[in-house]
DNA sequence: CGGAGTCACGATAGCGCTATCCCTATCGTT
DNA sequence: AACGATAGGGATAGCGCTATCGTGACTCCG
């Protein structure tokens, strides 16, 4: 045997090891094949016979191996980190958001850069810092996914980005959505079906493109049942709960009042029962209230609202995954299939509403 | 000149480069130093003269170079990888947690792996995972910073974590805190100075320990102040909305009532709020309503909440910072400096409470 | 004035992995 | 039988950075 002659020179410095665990030689060694063909194996090439990938996969199990992140973005020359912008949107939002983008990110192995991008005056200084750093895609959730000078400078220097949930997204951006005006005309028949045929609309901040989708939602509702659209039913709101306030004041000063309200967002609709309540009114018995986006406040309110869910982790967890797919395409020179995704929504029903 | 003689042999393989921007090598170049010394300066290791430094930052900032996080990683041998368990605290706490975390996480280039761990039957196996997977520390915010099982794994396997928000801390963890008792004191202090005589108190969750010393807090303010402790006036809670709806049921049905209510949390404080309204009691004129948390829920209320405000941001931050010291020391085969960090909270009095 | 100590900095060898090139055994084809 | 085509898998050279050690230029002191 050879095998002293093959040992390397004793090393006289002391090794740099750093991982605790097992290494892919270990598993290589284990296994009784060489480097490479674990490294095959890890990523799922085809070129392995089956018998030889459960060898691996056994010696892998056995030594508890867990490749180490740092050499294979190294390695792959694929190190690839993601800019997610965020400014303010509901905080449940923006943390199952998070929790769903942290997740695929750490499954396909890219770094995500968090960052609060919330004055309209600095927005455009951040992006440019984080595409000079070297960003290599962009995540834009609302509302930044309709800010109109992030976009320029995404077009500009040619940066992979996915808007979510934007209402209608730029032409040179992927996007990930659920279908907003479908949504609203859901919600708004539901209403009608429970025999409402006064339905105020709170409207979403019109810097959302989502705001109008939902808005003509309704007014499709509206016309598909055969009511006419009447313009005092729909008052302006900014998706803040302030902004809540004030519009179901100025709906149910109206005479006759309305018999149900159809907020854009949660946030809204939580200041509506707040108002109805001081006014006296029980909700749902003397006035329907309905959300959208089945945000925390849905369920910390009394009575619980009827909404729309969105499934916003999911969402996120496709929209990293979208930009992933663009960033590989545009360093392999092929183009980016720019894709549109639409996602399910759900009507729920809880106990803010009831027949007229 | 030997320039060309110093060239190395025509690449005939396509380079494998990634980046698309500078490294280390080109910056050592531009300013006409070794690798070394740019690492050092990037560092910022103390031998280098300080006019070095600044041609080596000159260099860096000319060629916009920024590190690959992956290189330092796999050379220093330095990766590390942080878990950041959750469960469920309310939507708010999360978000500002979480954005606190990655921020830091970032900044000190280490990996965190934030992972759900729900339901107590599962959270063992889910700690196991990670830590047969090599993570090399823990990050419990509240309520799992309190949770038995999660503790004997960590002791067991001897892995370095943080407790945050924690009443009392495990002796073989690091801990984030705001002083509960203290906040919570000057809290019923500040109801007793607005003329509160009969206050009543919600208490939190007792399977975490914060909420014992919330309420001491209550109970030494009103001792200092020369004031009975009413056992009446404390009904049990469990941060949760609804079960606020039912305490302050409980409190307002109290004869005499209670002027003002300190809710152990802003959920319960919100629960308050609607439960005063729909009794038709005006907050604050006919009661005064106080939360904790700061959470988003006290400014989507109206009246928006006097509350206690934690840095829950800062807190994380120096969560992720303190473990990530106790990793490296634990590395360097050093005994970490196990660390109790006490932060300051801040009453933000808003719109909920008044003069009894 | 020579040797020890200090300081700023350079040369080099990896860190753990994958891209690339290359070799071998096997098969079908003529 | 000779040939190319095609798996399946090995050897090697980096990816961009830092740890370690080496080196020359200074200081300091007996």
């Amino acid at each position: 045997m050879a095998e002293d002659i093959d040992q390397p020179p004793a090393r006289t410095r002391s090794s740099r090891r750093a991982r605790a665990g097992a290494t892919i030689a270990d598993v290589a060694r284990e296994a009784g094949v060489s480097l490479m063909t674990v490294s095959r194996v890890m990523n799922g090439k085809a070129n392995v016979r089956e018998e030889t990938r459960e060898r691996v996969q056994n010696a892998i199990a056995a030594l508890n191996y867990s490749p180490s992140a740092a050499a294979r973005n190294l390695a792959a020359a694929s190190e690839i980190r993601i800019g997610l912008l965020y400014s303010n949107p509901s905080a449940g939002y923006l943390n199952e958001f998070l929790v769903g983008s942290l997740e695929q990110a750490a499954r396909t192995n890219v770094q995500l850069v968090v960052q609060l991008c919330e004055r309209p005056q600095e927005r455009a200084a951040i992006v440019r810092r984080l595409i000079d750093s070297g960003i290599d895609g962009l995540i834009l959730p609302p509302p930044l996914c309709d800010a109109q000078d992030i976009h320029r400078l995404v077009q500009q220097h040619a940066v992979p980005a996915v808007a979510v949930a934007s209402g209608q997204p730029a032409s040179f951006l992927s996007s990930v959505n659920v279908d907003d005006r479908a949504a609203a005309e859901a919600m708004t028949r539901h209403l009608m079906d429970l025999g409402h045929r006064r339905i105020g609309f709170i409207a979403g901040n019109p810097d959302q493109t989502a705001s109008s989708l939902r808005l003509q939602g309704y007014r499709d509702a509206l016309e598909a049942g055969g009511l006419d659209f009447e313009p005092d039913l729909v008052v302006p709101g900014l998706f803040t709960y302030r902004s809540g306030l004030e519009a179901t004041q100025r709906l149910l000063a109206l005479a006759p009042a309305p018999t149900a309200i159809f907020a854009s967002n949660d946030d809204m609709a939580a200041a509506a029962v707040s108002v109805a309540h001081r006014m006296g009114l029980d909700v749902p018995g003397d006035v329907a209230v309905v959300g959208f986006d089945d945000a925390p406040q849905a369920t910390t309110t009394w009575p619980e609202l009827t909404t729309i869910r969105q499934p916003i982790a999911d969402m996120s967890r496709a929209a990293v995954q979208q930009l992933v797919d663009d960033i590989r395409a545009a360093r392999e020179g092929r183009r980016p299939a720019l894709r549109h995704l639409q996602m399910a929504f759900e009507l729920i029903r809880r106990e803010s509403d009831a027949a007229a």
